[in-house]
DNA sequence: TGTACATCAGTGAACGCGCGTTCACTGATGTAC
DNA sequence: TGTACATCAGTGAACGCGCGTTCACTGATGTAC
């Protein structure tokens, strides 16, 4: 493959990490095999060899999408046109827990970090711009605390949603209403530093 | 296998379990091949089989273990002699979160829940069961207020935690003493409904 | 406009290996009388 | 105390299969002149 792919190439690859995130999501990592993914893809073994010529290189290239994708996403809801950006952050987040596959995908991103280097290193980047959104959003909306204290806001609203995304979503946990409240409350209290 | 077990078999048995935990917290699940096993427990496959028939059953029972013991840890911490309870519970599962083994366990149970439904099941349970041991202490150490109060606090608790073990133990983040400091003013208040 | 050639896109077959599982077997330990 | 027998603990070899990887190959597309 070529530095520079041609549309067609692009699109074929983008197809490509389609099937193999679906698969990651639907069935883990221990099924998301060359062969499978071909398959789901509808090409050869041989070809997907051409554009992904292992399968690490095939994984590294998955898992940097869905970090790019999800922060594009952290990006847009952090950043609203106008209203009220804490809420519509809050809002945007918790509605990403109905996505079971996403949720499951990021199980699998977290096994990836946890047993390779580099996949650590750059879930890490991942949750420092996340971080880093949200900061800027607190700093933005904010009533004027000291940049570091939004910081250190952001840091937990990302823990308190990521362990929340395991119930929520039903993967780990259950979901009910009333613990939804009291999580909501928490979360904006986190981020305004107003008890709920 | 007889339906009770030897003292020789269970001790065998649990030495097996512990190969196969050692295997899954340091290399992850894709390692765990029953080969791996035995020859980390120092036994010929065939005699491996004799214990677990199948490597499902393997896995089934190592991930009963690994509940078993966790939420025997999380009610010891959940029921101290005396003192202040909330202190010794944030102090006693904050600890845990040093252990890099611990925490890159239950990011592979995370994903045996998403992907197979029994699993799943099982670790709903300890969820509720964990968040049944932090109600009680809150009833016993509260201020009066309503059981359902309780609860909920309790599973935002739960939440929260699973989400900083993530982030406190480097798996997926880093840790930061500042961060460290709001985190734990957090939970505190999410515990005894005071802001910190 | 036509031709030659390089690159891109995609195929097909084969490889060696480690996997989970099956099964016949042997030696050690316990138990009944 | 001794013997017979059942059960428990552990071995060893073989199986078929799916895996990642390698590689020679063909057809399609783009580009230079």
């Amino acid at each position: 493959m070529s530095a520079v792919p041609t549309p067609k190439g692009k699109q074929r690859r983008e197809a490509l990490l389609d099937a193999a995130e679906h698969i990651l999501a639907s069935s883990g990592g221990s099924e998301l095999t060359l062969r499978s993914v071909a398959d789901a893809a509808g090409v050869r073994l041989g070809h997907l060899q051409y554009y992904f010529p292992s399968r690490s290189a095939l994984l590294t290239a998955l898992l940097s999408r869905i970090l790019d994708t999800s922060l594009e996403r952290v990006a847009r809801l952090a950043a609203p046109p106008d209203g009220d950006g804490i809420t519509a952050l809050l809002d945007g987040v918790l509605a990403d827990h109905d996505d079971q596959a996403l949720v499951r995908l990021f199980t699998e991103v977290w096994v990836m970090a946890a047993h390779d280097g580099e996949a650590a290193e750059a879930v890490r980047d991942f949750y420092d711009r996340y971080a880093a959104h949200v900061t800027e959003l607190l700093d933005r909306q904010g009533a004027g605390a000291p940049r570091d204290d939004a910081r250190q806001r952001a840091e937990v609203f990302v823990m308190l949603m990521e362990g929340a995304a395991l119930f929520r979503s039903g993967v780990a946990g259950r979901r009910s209403t009333a613990t939804d409240a009291r999580l909501r409350r928490t979360l904006h209290a986190v981020l305004t530093g107003v008890d709920g």
